[in-house]
DNA sequence: CCGCTCCTAGTCAAACTTGATTAGCTGCGG
DNA sequence: CCGCAGCTAATCAAGTTTGACTAGGAGCGG
């Protein structure tokens, strides 16, 4: 799975309803570009394409405001809600080594029940020490690990790296059974996307 | 950049010449499938789109001893020799996020000099330390990081894992210095592709 | 009010990835 | 010795990603 449906059915989803360059603005304005593909191109292909596919529904409008082709806003059919639920509970619950799923889902996390945020979380912790198993019981020689020469390090990299995931995870989830932040049917929600015609802070002042 | 050609390129070239088949038996050999794209149509698309680039240079044999297609052997021209060493020199130095990258160059690296290979994860270790920096400064609003809400955690989750990645790179470049391992022009190079008709041990054994 | 630059909004071709599928050969049961 | 299952080796179409490009309006200096 790419991160790009997830954050772009999330960009939707938050606004109501949304035209593309809108949606690639909320994406720079989460930093998006730095840590997943997140190119114009890619976004608005994929509003296309999901819209094509039932997820979203299309609304031609009359040229924007302010010049440039006239816009297509989009919003979420019900099976666009399923899916955007569906995606962003498998990206919280598989390991993949995937950053920029993750780092999306984080950034939805609290479209979710607490509840089910921790049990998501605990969930991928099970996965990650499975996938880890099976990695070391998998690819460790019979002659020993010697036999692997400098091959070995590979392993040792997936292994530190998917305990630095788990060890994060479990941060995670102390955090939010500690009360942090505000999860769905807890008032009212955070608001992660820019308004209309508000300017965005990080725009093109990045570090790249 | 993707791992595909440089995983590609090290395969052929450890080989001094080889087919597609085989390529694809190495990177499976390697594990590749777990933690890179190297299905079978990358790794002919690679091949091919390296021959059109002259990055490869493309024999037409005969059909195949054990049936199938034509089969087409190839070996790395002097620009292939070039190619190769930029792209492992790229990624052990860029911090991209990609554990797929850098699980390709570290399968390569005793191709480097010792000196060279220390160097160029020192380097790493500063990229990864730029990134940081650069992340943490630009991403802080100024109203204080309260502000973010639960969006800081993608953000703690960047710091965590950079973090995690140049603790494990300095432990590489101790056990590098200590001697471990052999590296270019130390004597007899490490086997690590499989030779003609040699079975593969971890074949379709895959815990998949 | 001319020309220039910047911003908005989106398109496009080329490259890449995916997963299914093809096609030839070998070995083996009946 | 027929048929067919399974292996070898590669191709293909469909979908995705990339990064450059288009095109129209707004603001602004002179």
């Amino acid at each position: 799975m790419s991160a790009i449906r997830l954050l772009v059915l999330g960009a939707v989803r938050q606004h109501g309803r949304a035209h593309g360059y809108q949606v690639r603005n909320d994406l720079e304005y989460w930093g998006a570009h730095e840590w997943s593909n997140a190119k114009p191109g890619s976004i608005y292909h994929a509003l296309k394409q999901m819209a094509k596919q039932g997820v979203l529904l299309a609304h031609e409008i009359a040229p924007s405001t302010a010049g440039g082709p006239p816009r297509t806003e989009y919003e979420l059919t019900e099976a666009g809600r399923e899916e955007y639920f569906r995606l962003l509970r498998d990206a919280l619950v598989s390991y993949d080594q995937k950053m920029d799923v993750m780092s999306a889902a984080l950034g939805m996390i609290v479209d979710l029940e607490r509840a089910e945020a921790v049990e998501l979380l605990r969930q991928r912790i099970a996965a990650i020490e499975a996938w880890r198993s099976a990695v070391t019981e998998h690819y460790v020689p019979e002659e020993g690990p010697e036999q692997l020469g400098h091959i070995g390090e590979i392993m040792n990299f997936w292994i530190h790296t998917a305990d630095g995931g788990a060890e994060w995870t479990r941060g995670l989830i102390g955090r939010i059974e500690s009360g942090a932040y505000v999860f769905a049917g807890e008032g009212e929600p955070f608001v992660g996307v820019l308004a209309e015609g508000q300017e965005n802070p990080y725009a093109t002042k990045d570090p790249d």
